[in-house]
DNA sequence: GGCTACATGTAAGCGGTTACATGATTTA
DNA sequence: TAAATCATGTAACCGCTTACATGTAGCC
């Protein structure tokens, strides 16, 4: 079983959800770590259903309108629990289209690589920004609670992240204003 | 066409290469970056041969292992410079397996939490080294060549990521260690 | 002679995206 | 009444990984 798995799992170990308030969780609060879109939620759920992994009652919304709604079964919890209690072995860096255009730019001329390194800087802080919008619902303090406090440290891990993203943008940025303008050709 | 076939044109770009050659500079250079099996490579290397963008010359080691030298044509250049030039949308954060389950691990005794944590740090602190020690070659000094400065870049970039990691990480670890014992059953 | 590295390919399968397809409900 | 949202599914395709498959060359 995949990851998306003991991702819908644990969200249905929050309370149960019926598949499209799962995809609707997979656009905002797991946005920064997994996401999903509805042509997989549907049919892994019938594969955890199956499995015996979660179980659904059939609501009605108007007169005819229906919908599942997913529940953890105790197996279902119990694959979850051994799931997150697992250590996983670090994956290998993911692909990073930008850095491996600015690893070949040494033949560009130092301007054209500087719009690209800023265009780049622009792109994170504007990130960054949203992810500094959304920790301000903490009011400044570290939760107690365990679950905010998981939801508080994985904003923390995003945030941390565009800001070495943007501080390394900005040393490019400052290494390459300081180049003489004379591009090695290849 | 995919960013692999970016990334081939580029190796090309500064040199001819062997499919094999290929291979081995995504297991090495360009690691931290991009990546690919041999069984991508050589469909790839065929497309590319076929449109018009690589050209081979057959070579033959000892008395009968052949090997094919690919090298850019023009319009395989033209390509390569046309997308070295573009600028690209970030996409959207990568998943990762980690944050999922830090983030569902507020069910969890702080101190299988601090479990996770740690392991994931010792993990982040290995390949940190591991950079540290790449970036010794460069004896302290930001390289004034064009070429040698994006792969300084590169390599800094990496390294600031994974310093970001480890300290997200400690400070993860210090505020779970502050916490008190109790969690809270989902 | 045996092991490792060199060298090139194909096939099956998986996770994921995009597009196709349908219909009900709510809101402007 | 039109548009947006709710709600659920399927099919085709793509990038990539794993495994299958084969043979040569160099080294101990």
């Amino acid at each position: 079983m995949g990851t998306l798995t003991y991702a819908i799992l644990g969200l249905l170990s929050q309370q149960s959800r019926t598949g499209y308030e799962l995809k609707k969780e997979f656009e905002s609060t797991l946005n920064e770590f997994w996401s999903a879109k509805h042509s997989q939620i549907y049919p892994e759920l019938s594969r955890l259903t199956e499995a015996g992994l979660v179980e659904y009652t059939t609501e009605i919304t108007g007169t005819a309108l229906e919908r599942k709604r997913y529940a953890l079964t105790p197996a279902g919890k119990a694959a979850f629990y051994a799931w997150l209690e697992q250590r996983h072995k670090m994956p290998p860096t993911p692909k990073d289209e930008f850095r491996l255009q600015l690893f070949f730019s040494g033949c560009l001329e130092p301007a054209r690589r500087l719009d690209l390194l800023r265009d780049q800087l622009h792109q994170h802080r504007a990130r960054l920004e949203h992810l500094q919008k959304n920790q301000e619902k903490f009011h400044g303090a570290v939760p107690e609670e365990a679950n905010a406090l998981c939801d508080y440290l994985v904003l923390l891990g995003a945030i941390m992240r565009e800001e070495a993203a943007c501080a390394w943008l900005e040393r490019c940025i400052a290494l390459t204003e300081d180049m003489q303008p004379n591009p090695s050709e290849p």
